[in-house]
DNA sequence: GCATTGATGTCAGTTTCTGTCATCAGGCTA
DNA sequence: TAGCCTGATGACAGAAACTGACATCAATGC
């Protein structure tokens, strides 16, 4: 017989990503938290170093599969197409949880606490990326600049996989603050594919800063 | 007669920055910092939302002079040029207060938790140069592009600026993480000149994106 | 003179986060 | 089977970060 229920920390965050939802991240306290999971507020601190820290569980992993994707990159291909690919591996493995990735930007986006938090996680993937490059012998200024690039192209390319395309009937382009409509949803109603976001963000990116061809 | 002693929020910076680098910015309490200036706790939540926002009291200041420079710019520069003046308008302001810059940085660096406070007013530098650009007729993505493009060169330079060459006699080239030893320091013993560092990295950055000419 | 204002003090209270020790199911070994 | 770890959790105390409410009183203006 088990004395605890398994898995308190995905309880935990389920429970949290819920509250934070329902009446905001500071109107929420870590007792409701722990609570609603069944467990004690210091379980909590045991699983996430803060409050903000439990929107941030998959983050590891996101860096880990960006870096495994740098380092199997083939030898030859340029620092921005390899992290391009990288983050559209990367998003590959997001793409069934688009309903949670989008309630969870939801909330950061609300907060300033936690936009910090996640302008730290993307800042560590940058250097964790870098660093990667630099390990594929490219200079140190160079990886810099491509993991930067790289980082920008996926915030480019999240947004627009979370943004509200066909939400309800087809039509509604109300709401677009990026200026342009994009792709990437092949048939209306369906989710848009976020490596395909990804890599037209980095097309664009391309564009602008090789303007002549 | 006063009631008070004038500046008590410069007496709180002071004291923060001060108790941060003695014994670092966990193991210092608002309170110790309240009592080295001589008021209250209560009166330095009054003009620090929290106990970081005291190291980032004049990121204010730096915004508008960046906006302002990017307001003033001539029309017809190039929004990368643009950002590159203005980030090189606000260097020339900070160059006096290098040491002060120096171990606020630090600090900084050591922390985590300040990290994440100095990105969110990157960031917000970051978003309101590119609105700034965008009100010049720059469109919204090169406009975003130019301003992260500006942060990082800001970045770059500032690290240039920072780095500890010249600290002792001649030819101390110890510590020196960043690859390549700079120029910007036109007579050994002198301060490096921020705007320079500045130019200088926006000038590799334009040779890496552009490597044909 | 006298009311108003604004910066500060005072104090109680909530919440975040940490240190420490106790508990006890499950697994390992004799 | 008995007995000893181990690891995850509970229980509890406490420091420190922050907030709200009200009081104080020099300076200012009428």
């Amino acid at each position: 017989m088990t004395r605890w229920l398994p898995d308190a920390r995905g309880r935990l965050t389920v429970a949290a990503i819920a509250l934070y939802g329902e009446r905001g991240f500071e109107q929420t306290t870590v007792a409701e938290i722990a609570e609603r999971a069944g467990v004690t507020e210091r379980t909590f601190y045991r699983h996430f170093s803060d409050k903000r820290e439990v929107l941030f569980g998959g983050s590891g992993d996101l860096q880990a599969t960006v870096i495994g994707a740098i380092e199997a990159a083939p030898p030859g291909r340029a620092p921005i197409d390899v992290m391009g690919d990288a983050m559209a591996s990367a998003a590959a493995l997001m793409q069934p949880g688009r309903d949670h990735s989008r309630g969870r930007a939801a909330v950061i986006e609300a907060n300033p606490s936690l936009q910090e938090r996640e302008l730290l996680k993307l800042a560590t993937l940058s250097a964790a990326s870098a660093e990667a490059l630099r390990r594929r012998g490219v200079p140190t200024l160079a990886a810099a600049v491509a993991a930067e690039a790289g980082v920008t192209v996926f915030k480019l390319g999240f947004e627009r996989w979370i943004a509200d395309s066909a939400a309800g009937t087809a039509g509604d382009a109300a709401g677009d603050t990026l200026g342009d409509t994009a792709g990437a949803a092949p048939e209306s109603g369906d989710a848009p594919d976020f490596a395909r976001c990804i890599r037209e963000a980095l097309d664009e990116l391309k564009a602008l800063t090789n303007p002549s061809r």
